[in-house]
DNA sequence: TTGAAAGCGATACCAC
DNA sequence: GTGGTATCGCTTTCAA
């Protein structure tokens, strides 16, 4: 317990005006005259006096605050995904809860029950998937960024890509590629499995177009109880070990990816050229590989844009224009695709 | 604005008892009979009770919340001991705030005064360098993990590595391996020097005791513009342009490490024979690098658990045993040192 | 321009 | 076992 901190009820006394004098004079609110407004400053200063939030935010029924949700901080592409939502919600004047709830469906609910109790004033929920019904006499604006799943809140709005679609240009990649057996690898829990179905759903489509038959071998999934890199090498090793052959992988992610690559590479195989491998976020992993890894930008600029402006605006009380926001996606041909062409 | 929701005193009324009985019931405490529980506890999940937090530490003075701040949580490094140090905290009943402060000084001072007025509990600086003077008048229990610089709080803890033992263990290891002329590569701010300088100190005390004349043009320093992989492999790419020669370098930091290798990579040399390379920090860099990175571990795990305890003790009153608390550190030799004889 | 006082929601002391 | 009420620090309305 901190000692109890200078309140504004002492810079009044000292001062020698009214708590509504000094409150009026630190939020530049109302009107005072400018020696009051020195003065007031001056003690204010010296008493190193720091705002009671919890009292402010109990008085205001509002906190400028946003809970960001996110299933991992350490993955690069939330990471950075967290990073330019705050510095948006900061730039509006909204302070950011950073919560990690590591896939666990449990904490997710525990986090919203608690940031709810912090009476912040919106959600915004960055990748994963949940399904939570919150049993609370509350209403406020939530936003999902590539995010699939529902809160429950009244006003929802989702931004994200086109996930079938993006599942659907990877996989016309490694075809056009001049592939013909292509893996499908994923690597999730299995309660969050919606993201990567949608994906999924791209690739089987794609198949299905072309009139190729799906080989059930082909489809490989980890069940993320590790860092799915690790689970991704191991899932190709197994894959390999079993003799099932493939020219070409689709990784959900470019972590999964990352480790389809290296596996590959430690089985002596040629990536890029043997087999071709295409990734999925255009984060720091497919960037680092060597061989560079062929991937999936998803305008994560414009998703955490667009996914501000219609919290901004929900906060402010409208109604957001469009509740689903689709952001386009880009594939990004690196090394792992294009082979010995593409330059070091 | 939420909807104003139900409060405590809402509850009171339709069960027909007082506030004090409905808070009894609801923090289980004092005394009240099986059924009055029962009635509560049926309302308050009747009518979705939410307890407002601002007002609970706006009475107790306490938010059961401690900060946690760290340069760059999109870093593999910070991010990992972060969410390790949020765990141990949770299973203490206290929540965390993840606070990024993008090594930008005024937006760190900026944040420690935000919290001070949010009333956090306590203070975790994770990695990185500051010097601030929080003229507040607030004392709150701080702990500095791998963290250099002081908060100006009275009650300070400080866990990390011997960084000076640290770098020179990096230079010896190099040495060890025969290398000839080591470089030195470091990225970071100006004004975030100070870890980095003491880690530098063993690379120069190394020299020194082994009568090595240190070359100055083998001291790479980038100024942390960007990521400090890109920034390293420019680096390493001018250094190279210009003529220098060295067959070793001593990375301050895995990505640091990461961006050295790709660029001698790019220019044709073999990482591991040619020029050897030792990272530092034992993160996901290093491991998913090929040729895998030399690296040191820091045994954060301990740092995380150690600050931690220390932590929870000046919560609860005690002061802690010591208050500069070093973690040991080993050297993790792989193929960027020890060339074709590292298993793949 | 300034101040008195009500009230935000929860807790805890002290009566009953 | 239960309830009345002061209190935490701040904002805001209304009156002076």
């Amino acid at each position: 317990m901190a000692k109890r901190s200078v309140s504004i009820y002492d810079i009044a006394q000292l001062a020698g005006v009214s708590t509504a004098t000094v409150s009026n004079v630190l939020n530049n609110k109302g009107s005072y005259s400018q020696k009051t407004k020195e003065l007031v400053d001056r003690i204010a200063r010296e008493q190193g006096y720091v705002a009671n939030f919890a009292a402010k935010s109990l008085r205001e029924a509002s906190t400028k605050t946003v809970a960001l949700i996110t299933p991992d901080v350490s993955n690069d592409f939330f990471s950075t995904l967290v990073l330019s939502v705050e510095g948006l919600l900061r730039a509006a004047g909204y302070a950011s809860y950073i919560c990690n709830t590591a896939n666990d469906p449990e904490r997710e609910t525990a986090y919203v029950i608690d940031l709810l109790s912090k009476q912040v004033d919106g959600l915004v929920f960055i990748g994963g998937t949940a399904r939570m019904t919150i049993e609370a006499n509350v209403d406020i604006p939530v936003v999902h960024i590539d995010h699939t799943g529902t809160s429950g809140m009244a006003r929802e709005v989702f931004v994200g890509n086109d996930l079938p679609l993006l599942g659907h240009d990877m996989t016309k990649t490694l075809f056009d590629r001049g592939c013909k057996r292509v893996a499908l690898a994923s690597v999730s829990a299995s309660l969050y499995r919606t993201a990567e179905h949608d994906q999924a759903a791209g690739y089987y489509s794609y198949l299905q177009e072309h009139g190729i038959v799906l080989d059930k071998n082909l489809v490989l999934e980890g069940p993320h109880k590790q860092t799915s890199l690790l689970e991704a090498e191991q899932l190709v090793t197994d894959c390999l070990a079993c003799g099932f052959q493939f020219d070409g992988v689709v990784a959900l992610g470019d972590r999964v990816a990352l480790g389809v690559v290296n596996a590959l590479k430690a089985h002596g195989i040629d990536v890029g050229t043997d087999v071709r491998v295409i990734g999925m976020d255009d984060s720091i992993y497919s960037r680092i590989s060597s061989p560079a890894i062929s991937t999936v930008n998803r305008h994560t600029d414009e998703m955490a844009k667009r996914g501000v402006e219609a919290l901004l605006s929900m906060l402010r009380g409208e109604s957001p224009a469009e509740t689903r926001i689709i952001i386009g996606h880009e594939v990004v041909e690196r090394a792992t695709t294009l082979g010995a062409s593409y330059p070091i």
